[in-house]
DNA sequence: AGCTTATTTATGGTCCTACAATTGACTTGT
DNA sequence: ACAAGTCAATTGTAGGACCATAAATAAGCT
């Protein structure tokens, strides 16, 4: 049953110019971009019920394992949870912050992205995020972000990790405070990928923590006023001060360990 | 076997006050997890191979299946590529841009993120994007973007559908002019999923493609001139620009049609 | 009644086994 | 030297069995 069709193709070849290496998609790629197409289209609200994996298996024809590995795709892709148990089973789900904050950690590391390059997102977003929180901040945001500015001002004479762990929060209240969702996620992806790479660097030096706190008593200002030209002011020059005094810190650093000329890549 | 322990906890209540209702992880996660962290700390460089699924069967003491659906995880977070087959197997690699932009996209539609959140990201994104092209554009950068806006020339008079395809080439290669992986992945995203949500509202009209032409070739300007200051405002404008009509056309649809006062969402 | 406790049962979670499909390397034939 | 065929390790798929979970229900006990 071989022999036939195999010759056939072998001397066949000048037909087939323009095909490229064609792909045999796996049952279960095919199946988790079957019911993704599905689940965004339109049927299937949020929390609504897919079919079991058993009715699945009867439907599709596939064995349970495909259906199974088809939905830890879907599962991976933040559109669907499983729970075990009577009444659980697949349901709609959508996408978190946390999940796409992942995935954007996980390229960042894996593309090495480097550290130059993270900076003119965050000065991309920051300013921005900035003036629309100026914009929109409500009152649970202003004291939100006062309490966390008071525990900073505690922590940078007396807990350094608590310090560090204070100012991610401190951002995040602020993209909080924007009132988009999109930007929010954008804005502390990346500026704490950003945090992540400087804290193993240690470089906040108590003069550093002194620059940091009036940085943010200064933005707080412009946010508690409604400014938004003055807070995207205000966080831009933030920005660029952590960029040059982090340039600078990795300059020495590289610079006295080995001259080494690489750009500082983030993983 | 049963009845012991279970009275005994029914009536310890007082004693596990602090515990919240405990997770039993699921075996292919806490293998995808594992795995992800093996890749992301250090051995593992691009392109090696991870043990087969058996050898995982048997190191781990998991079923295939389980090891599978976590190898199923990992590919969906694209940090492995499977093939089959002698010599084939699990090996490790990177996310790609698409990757990114696939897991964005979802959450955008997932999110209901509306028009004007996306303009506000955009509008946060792409001068940044345009003042960094204008610095490090090379010549080919500019050549593909000269045979872009001559393919936009040509098909604004003779095929809409190629003009709006070609317009998202644009904004891509401008991007990519930008020589930043992470803003280019971001800016074409998040433009990506405009113009698909304003294709549907098909409302580019002879009027808007002459005035899309006209912003275009005064962008391509300030980029060839590396004029970075010039290239942001004109794009900060043009986008300005954009959710102006696009706001407009959206305002005048839902209004004629019903009055309707809910914030457009993708989707 | 009103509470606790046990049972039921549909569902996902895990394991096992077997075989098909794939594919690069190897062998053979000419 | 080249073409075709064979081999072998690996993923892909199927099917079955049983376990674990959890909500709804029933039973039992004040």
């Amino acid at each position: 049953m071989k022999t036939d069709i195999a010759s056939a193709n072998s001397h066949a070849e000048t037909m087939l110019e323009g095909l490229g290496r064609i792909k045999v998609p796996k049952s279960s790629d095919v199946l988790a971009e079957r019911l993704k197409q599905e689940i965004l289209s339109d049927g299937y609200n949020l929390g609504a019920s897919l079919p079991t994996e058993r009715e699945l298996v009867l439907t599709t024809g596939l064995s349970r394992g495909s259906v199974r590995e088809a939905l830890r795709i879907l599962e991976a892709q933040g559109l669907v949870n499983t729970r075990a148990g009577r009444y659980g089973g697949t349901t709609v789900s959508k996408p978190t912050a946390d999940h796409l904050t992942s995935h954007i950690s996980l390229y960042i590391k894996g593309r090495s992205v480097t550290l130059s390059a993270l900076v003119e997102v965050r000065l991309a977003l920051e300013p921005m995020v900035a003036a629309l929180a100026a914009e929109r901040r409500t009152e649970e945001d202003l004291s939100t972000l006062r309490a966390i500015a008071e525990r900073i001002d505690w922590a940078a004479d007396n807990d350094l990790t608590a310090f560090l762990e204070e100012n991610v929060n401190w951002h995040d209240a602020i993209a909080a405070a924007s009132h988009n969702d999109l930007l929010h996620t954008f804005a502390t992806s990346v500026s704490g990928m950003m945090f992540e790479a400087s804290q193993i660097k240690e470089f906040a030096s108590a003069e550093v923590r002194q620059r940091v706190r009036h940085a943010h008593m200064r933005i707080l200002e412009a946010i508690e006023a409604g400014d938004a030209d003055l807070a995207r002011r205000r966080v831009e020059r933030d920005v660029q001060a952590y960029a040059s005094i982090l340039a600078a810190t990795v300059a020495a650093a590289t610079g006295e360990a080995l001259a080494n000329e690489s750009p500082e890549s983030v993983k």
